[in-house]
DNA sequence: CAATTAAGTCAATTGTCTTGACTTATTTCT
DNA sequence: AGAAATAAGTCAAGACAATTGACTTAATTG
């Protein structure tokens, strides 16, 4: 029967569902607090000492947690607290730039082990997969000779590059991203290295970097605002990155909205006037150029002429898009980060306030309402490299079921 | 240890979590498909034909799920199908709105089985609270007087007022929605009525209203933008409704905006071009008028002069939203609903043709970019009972775990 | 030094899904 | 018409993972 139309249903569990999301519940737990007893993760997590108990001792085995000095502090048996191995696991994480690409290795607590970057010739996907193959090879080696056992507990490759993904786009693209766009990707890496393999957009990716080891770290309600070459948003929702039916949440940057000023004129992208893309224009900048950070610096702190219409520009779309995301989301805060540089960063969101009135005034907040979070050229890579481990280790609704619904792309 | 802050960590999960969760996926996967053998559960499930078969004993031994006549279809053994028993369970809506409050009584289907309205006394909780518990009660024996079952049925009651909530207001409110936004309902209504109570605002009751029985049926990724006495979006995101860090997700109308034409204006709600409100403004329309839908239809159907401004004022800013909440989210549909009427709502999407361009404009959609959801008065009080069926028997994260986070505020 | 408190273990139990063989009922092929 | 193939569904035993309650260990308190 209803061999027409596909069945539609959820996924159902079972007994090994339910033991995946303990133990990735437990290494959430040690992750977020540092160090934890059985005791203390028993009554954190509500299971029973004894279940925590086997889990610990497994983990413990699988060289995941290791155990510290006892703790006494106060009446009864002193306690054995428990953190996570670095060396426990290891990711790749592999960013495709529109001239560069750059590849770092993290461990189990997000520690960056090695780097890599190369140039990405002109001539998109067919010229430019070996480059990223080889520098994958190269990372892996180099993470190899820093930590030996690494190779095997390599949990995956992430992958991050500009979206959107999937659109049909007019070709255009001066930088060739929409061959990249509409290539096979996820497969070719993986035949290519064997890894496990996810993709993300650049703002994904940061915002998975924020949430492993910056300022997103362990909230479970943040909108991450990515001012790169473009503009974007990572959507933490319910603790994970939220990605739409398609992969393409959170491009916030193809928001069409008039300039500042306008009245009448036709709505452009938020990203024509908000993004380094739209800065680099300005200030006659060539986005390839390797020292590009460098010029943007300098063009800061040597308050060049023609910064302050770029920023009064880009400043009042952020004012509000944060206004517009806090009203929509309901975050626990708003996390600007991209690769620009820190003095930048600050420049901006100085000039962004005070913030525009939202529900997002409230008195019981405990975290700012927009903070400054990773600024770095690297930040995207190092997001690459988390959502290996994200997608390891981190407790998801995802990762209970018996059918997993499709992991990053 | 680690007394000082507490420890923060998810919940575990158990063998109860994993049979709770299997219960959902059939009965959700029975309203999807409307009837479904065991072993087409089985299969769409994941789950062994055991499994599905004790689970389908036990659902139906409870009154939730029967039986069909056999159906040949091929080789093999004749399959049973099964579906849902409507009178499997009863849920209570209560909708409070500025000036009238409302009820209404649905199955587990969705059918809506009994309505109830009185009006509002002025003075807010202090004098409405009667009020309500009696319209309650009234629903509540009507609703026995035509399903005798019901009482020992009933899952629970939905609220759903004007949101934001726990936003210390001005109270310049000139409806007394404040006093309710800061009353303690959830915990008045479970003591006056013995039942479990959840609240959401109008946006998302109206949302879950779409996903029960309306436009978003089974839909993942799906906006609904409730176009009411104010502005809001209920987010169907992965499956379920998100509600933000405080439940105040979605609450679009507060978005800062410039009206149409304006360049240099102080920014102002969105909702003060795009309402009902504004509308009732323009047209000079008391909003407690009993007969308000009635009225602003005739003013749709005689062509009102006065009509067409705001049309425009309020096309241009949906228009705007459509796009945006496209680019933010990637849904599969955009769903416009609302206590407004028919006709109206038809001419706003007419007058919103044609689309901005989005990233939603795919060659591979399913369904369309906008659509037109319920149109009704009562939309909002079918979502309020539509809440505890939901929350009862969808699958989600949180009925997996042994602590569950918070349902619906 | 006894009482109290708390961490953690042991062994048996329970609940839930899985496995593999089996039964039943229908269509298709020879 | 009869055999083979196919599919739905059941039966009974098994596997897995968390739970239970009693127990051990080791500290502080009085």
């Amino acid at each position: 029967m209803n061999d027409l139309r596909p069945i539609r249903a959820k996924s159902g569990t079972n007994q090994e569902g339910t033991s995946a999301h303990n133990r990735r519940v437990m290494i959430d737990a040690l992750r977020l607090n540092g160090q934890l007893s059985r005791a203390d993760l028993a009554r954190a997590t509500a299971l029973t000492k004894q279940t925590v108990s086997n889990i610990i001792e497994e983990l413990e085995r699988d060289g995941l947690v290791q155990s510290l000095a006892v703790v006494r502090s106060g009446r009864g048996q002193p306690s054995t607290p428990y953190r996570l191995v670095a060396e426990g696991a290891f990711a790749i994480g592999l960013q495709i730039d529109r001239h560069v690409t750059r590849t770092i290795a993290v461990d189990l607590v997000g520690t960056v082990l090695a780097r890599g970057e190369a140039n990405l010739p002109v001539g998109g996907p067919a010229t430019g997969v070996k480059t990223l193959l080889d520098l994958i090879e190269k990372t892996r080696r180099d993470l190899a000779s820093i930590a030996p056992q690494s190779e095997d507990r390599l949990v995956g490759l992430g992958a991050a590059m500009p979206g959107p993904f999937g659109i049909e786009g007019e070709d255009d693209d001066p930088w060739m991203m929409a061959a990249w766009q509409n290539f096979p990707l996820l497969e070719t890496l993986a035949a290519g290295t064997g890894l496990d393999v996810g993709l993300q957009n650049d703002s994904a990716a940061a915002a998975t970097a924020e949430r492993l080891v910056g300022a997103a770290h362990g909230v479970d309600h943040a909108i991450c605002i990515y001012l790169g070459y473009g503009l974007g948003a990572g959507l933490i929702l319910n603790g994970e990155l939220y990605r739409g039916a398609n992969g393409n949440a959170g491009e916030i940057g193809m928001i069409l909205s008039l300039p500042r000023g306008a009245s009448e004129q036709e709505r452009t992208p938020l990203e024509h006037r908000a993004s380094i893309a739209s800065l680099c224009k300005l200030l006659e900048l060539d986005p390839a150029d390797p020292d590009l950070y460098a010029r943007i610096d300098a063009a800061v702190t040597g308050e060049d002429v023609r910064l302050p219409g770029w920023l009064d520009a880009a400043v009042y779309e952020l004012r509000a898009a944060v206004q517009a995301l806090e009203t929509i989301f309901d975050p626990q805060t708003v996390i600007l980060c991209g690769g620009l540089p820190p003095g930048l960063a600050r420049l901006i969101t100085d000039a962004m306030q005070p913030l525009l009135p939202s529900l997002a005034d409230r008195r019981d907040r405990s975290l700012p309402r927009l903070q400054i979070g990773f600024t770095d050229p690297w930040a995207v890579a190092i997001g690459a490299a988390a959502e290996p481990i994200s997608r390891t280790f981190d407790p998801r609704f995802s990762a209970i079921l018996k059918i997993r619904t499709a992991d990053l792309s």
